[in-house]
DNA sequence: GATGAATGAGAATTCATTCAT
DNA sequence: AATGAATGAATTCTCATTCAT
């Protein structure tokens, strides 16, 4: 028990190995994810990783363990933008720009979109990881530029999150710019006043 | 349906019989892709269609070709309402509404958006369909609205046709109006002025 | 659903192969039970059989889904056996006649003793089965013979069923005689006068 | 304990450690035998011993070997006790005592059995172990009571050493004291006049 | 044409064992 | 000596697909 302090000269340090490993394994589950879907087989990321199939299976014993690792990698920067945008920018544009870069980050994680919406239980959570970080910020952004009237106030900060990360769903022949092309265009109707529809169709329930 | 007279010769009597085999498998078919997604066990489908395994394989031998008779099934009514609303609409609203009939259309078939998405080669083909029947309609009417200076001509029919599938992929926790919602927000950004962004963000490479 | 009686001529007659697929995986089971244990690989059971491994998984989902299949193959001719022996024998003979068979039918299913004591909880109703079927068979015979002064009336059904199939797992290096010869040596004990220890043992706490 | 004075020349200093760690696996390992069986992960009782799998291997390269020693602790006070009952008691009483103190501590060793009756070969060893040790004093209180007349003399050593262990073996829904009491009943069939059967049943090839 | 039993390839997962630290 | 990360063989189980009836 006390053994470990009691051999000062052996820091324990074998965990570089295994940190190699795990960034490794993350590295090629970006990979394959995006190559062959959330559900590629374990042995697909093993091999590119370079490691025994064991060792993915110390490290992340569930697949949606490495699902989450690789959606929450790159998160925290996406959060910390959003302060930094709305000190140098008018809340509107702070908040189209934020999207933009949401919309960026999504770009990195595309071959997770399926996951999202493979409708497995072991995938349920993983939304809840996107709102608990980035929720906060963009209600922040997103208060502050309906405040200023910038923007459209019925719309939430869970409704953008979700329609922006459907919108950045990889389109067959088509890049990330076609998503933020797209992306923008729902910031437009974000921005815009509230049409609704014309005369006729304000009678419509559009479910708001 | 009509098929047992045109084959005079041919006493094939067992023809309505198969008839309901296959309507009955679309049918569960529907029914399963949105419970259990698209790659469900056949037998989940079979026996939710009162039918056999082989029955489901002598009818539809891919998983593909299952898949894209149900994403077929009810595109025509989708398709044929273009002209009808052009003729009852201005050019703006017969766009607006179109799409919002275009995503009650894929309201009915929410279990699909993964298919599309899961990167399988198998799947590849399916939005061509979509494209072939429903882009020559939407198409028509973006012409025609953008002609009437109603909606920026800078939006193609093949943007708009994924955008909007895009955005009616299912959100946790949230039902089909939540896509109508959506979608409504990304008719309005396409009916509002180009706005891009705000003075400064003007020279900003905002990726479109 | 009306189609089957509409097909009077088609009996649906696969099932004898099905049948004899069946057969021969218990077959293959008893013997590979026998020789590899319990726990034997599926492989091995199928490959002795001629089936493929999805044939055992179809009649047998579960492992002990087979494990009782053999256990309780030949429990009713042995359950049969007690009447029979009631009837021509005396009471305390016709108990231990039963016990000799008992043992002899325990002896055909050596391999399954391990699985009853290896504590896997999917094995925990295995000795309920065994309860219900031969417990009121022995139950009529243990009574007869203690209401007629023959045995002992301390020990109970439930003892007796298990005791002796302790008494039957296999020794290395000993064969089925064995066994009958320790079973012969507790009916014994159970058909002396009860002793518990001669004088000063009667002060021993011997647990009964 | 006395090892380190034994080698005088040696300053191996981590012997006590070594030591210890030993002793925590062999605790461990009997907890987790009676709980997880003989073929628990390693893991499961390093863990509960708290040391590395490495330890393990290091003190026992076999899992047999940690079975072995598992089996083997105890066993020595068990054979001391033969010769004290001797000294005190009849012959037939001291051989059933002495069974009753076997049976106790084959109690106490529950979790061995499946391992003993497995079939692995890696466990044909131990009943070896069992029969060198325990054999000798068996024998020697076996015969004085058949030299006596108080048992039967058609039982060996072997047979009783094997049988009783059989009878030990847990019981679903009964503790030690099932087994105390089966045994018990084995004995009085050990030193009753031997029955073998009632008039009839002395046609009867009763395996003997 | 329909049926469902059979097949066997494929994928997940576990765990004994090795070995670098 | 101790540790625990890494390995990968072994095994289970599932399911698409075929095929005899």
């Amino acid at each position: 028990m006390t053994e470990k302090a009691a051999r000062p000269g052996v820091p324990r340090r074998t965990r570089a190995d295994a940190q190699r490993n795990v960034e490794a394994l993350l590295k090629a589950a970006r990979t394959v994810f995006d190559t062959s879907g959330v559900n590629a087989p374990a042995k697909e990321i093993t091999d590119l990783a370079g490691v025994g199939v064991g060792t993915l299976y110390r490290h992340f014993p569930l697949r949606s363990d490495l699902v989450k690792a690789v959606v929450e990698s790159g998160i925290d920067a996406c959060a910390a933008a959003g302060p930094q945008l709305s000190a140098v920018h008018e809340p509107g544009e702070a908040l189209a720009e934020w999207l933009r870069q949401y919309t960026e980050f999504l770009g990195t994680k595309r071959g997770l979109a399926p996951a999202l919406h493979s409708g497995d239980p072991a995938y349920e959570a993983l939304p809840g990881h996107f709102l608990e970080k980035l929720g906060p910020v963009l209600t922040q952004l997103l208060d502050a530029a309906a405040a200023a009237g910038e923007v459209r106030d019925d719309v939430s900060t869970h409704d953008l999150l979700y329609a922006i990360a459907n919108l950045c769903m990889p389109v067959p022949g088509q890049g990330p710019e076609y998503n933020q092309r797209m992306v923008a265009l729902l910031i437009d109707g974000l921005r815009a006043p509230r049409q609704g529809g014309s005369s006729d169709s304000s009678s419509t329930d559009d479910g708001r």
